[in-house]
DNA sequence: ATAGGACTTAAGAAAATCTTAAAGATTTAT
DNA sequence: ATAAATCTTTAAGATTTTCTTAAGTCCTAT
């Protein structure tokens, strides 16, 4: 399914230039100009994450995220300018959930995106069982069927095998340390484990990548842990 | 989310007696027995309220408010014996939100806890905890993934380096001595390790900085120490 | 202008972390 | 009960990171 996101300012250009960005990065990008349209648009459509000014005309950004909260619990990005600080304050209180100050970085605005959309999905994906399927690259797991393919191949993985790649995938970027790892998938206290988990990696490796030696998936962060890549 | 409070106190059976308050009350009680221990305790668990005692051994309740001080904004409660007027003073002065005096009736004990992280909360304590994507201008980390971008490269940095960046970048305009910077990332005190900073910090600059001799990130305030430009 | 302290830079030794193979222990399936 | 599969442990080797030393350069106050 596609992921839909709002973008709500009274200054057409940052909408548009907002617009580009995040359509680039494959979202479906809705449009509107002040509060009160956001709030429309926020009833008939089916939006995943609102990125809202504060300062508009009309119906500005707290207002109508006090609004919007009253039926709807999807997460909200705050647009401010540098010094509005009051502001900024303000509108976490009300419901939003991260902010940006303009002007903005690009990458930064499509980081904050993705993480708030992240902790979104986490949260709503345990109530629908929709989930099951997680992938990154060529990487796939099906989380029903229990199969996991990897660059198109099946592959047999250990039942301790599968749960690392599972954690790993399910959070795919986020870094895991070996310790992390272990108490997630053992329930237990991790004292002197690091040796087994980091031996399972290597098996993993080994059916998963093409070349173990230099994996494309499974990524060692120096002196913090294991993650899957994001790709 | 839980709610978790940090209670430090040399005297076990204080802090035992405030663990049965607080756990009554539904919060996740950590426990600390000098100012040392707190401040361990801090770095590493996410921590909403400390009550510290102002008399301990090692390290007392002020100066290890002094040095929370440097990088969590928390509230603290002090505990203090009676007639410690002057502690109470200078201890609301440094930082502390509050004081209770020994002996304390359990049920003021919990109001001004209440009371504490309710101011706590409504100042939008979203900002670091939450928030897991630090940046200024061109320079960008994302704790979760580990990712660090300088003008959209993406720079592999050491553990140490790293850490040391997020530091600065997380506090970024404020300057911290070399000393500060050891302490807050070997948890030890800094003696003779000025050097071994200032190589650390030469390794940072030549990974992000597009002229590490002319750096617009990481500079050095001289006589004082290093900041990272709030841009 | 210059001396002295503060910072920068380079290179190599030492320490820590990760990888890998292989063998023994345990669990599961037949 | 036995075989097969899986898991854990050990330990050596490879790699990366960290620290130290020492010699530079740059600021600032006199």
């Amino acid at each position: 399914m596609m992921t839909s996101i709002l973008v709500c300012d009274d200054d057409p250009k940052i909408v548009d230039a907002i617009e580009i960005y995040l359509y680039k990065e494959g979202y479906r990008v809705l449009k509107a100009y002040d509060g009160e349209e956001a709030v429309e648009i926020l009833k008939k459509e089916n939006v995943q994450l609102l990125i809202i000014d504060i300062m508009m005309p009309k119906m500005d950004g707290i207002r109508a995220t006090v609004k919007i909260r009253e039926t709807n619990a999807l997460p909200i990005i705050f647009l401010s300018a540098k010094s509005e600080d009051t502001d900024k304050v303000l509108g976490l209180n009300m419901g939003a959930d991260d902010y940006i100050t303009k002007p903005f970085n690009p990458l930064e605005l499509i980081a904050r995106v993705k993480a708030a959309l992240r902790r979104y999905t986490m949260l709503g994906s345990l109530d629908t069982d929709n989930n099951v399927i997680f992938s990154s690259g060529g990487l796939m797991i099906n989380d029903e069927t229990k199969e996991v393919l990897a660059d198109g191949e099946e592959v047999r993985l250990t039942p301790i095998e599968y749960q690392i790649l599972l954690l790993l995938v399910k959070n795919k970027g986020k870094v895991f340390s070996i310790d992390q790892i272990y108490e997630n998938i053992w329930n237990e206290e991790a004292i002197g484990a690091d040796n087994t988990v980091a031996v399972h990696i290597r098996h993993i490796r080994e059916k998963i990548e093409i070349n173990p030696k230099d994996p494309k998936y499974l990524k060692v962060v120096w002196g913090v842990g294991y993650k899957v890549e994001n790709l």
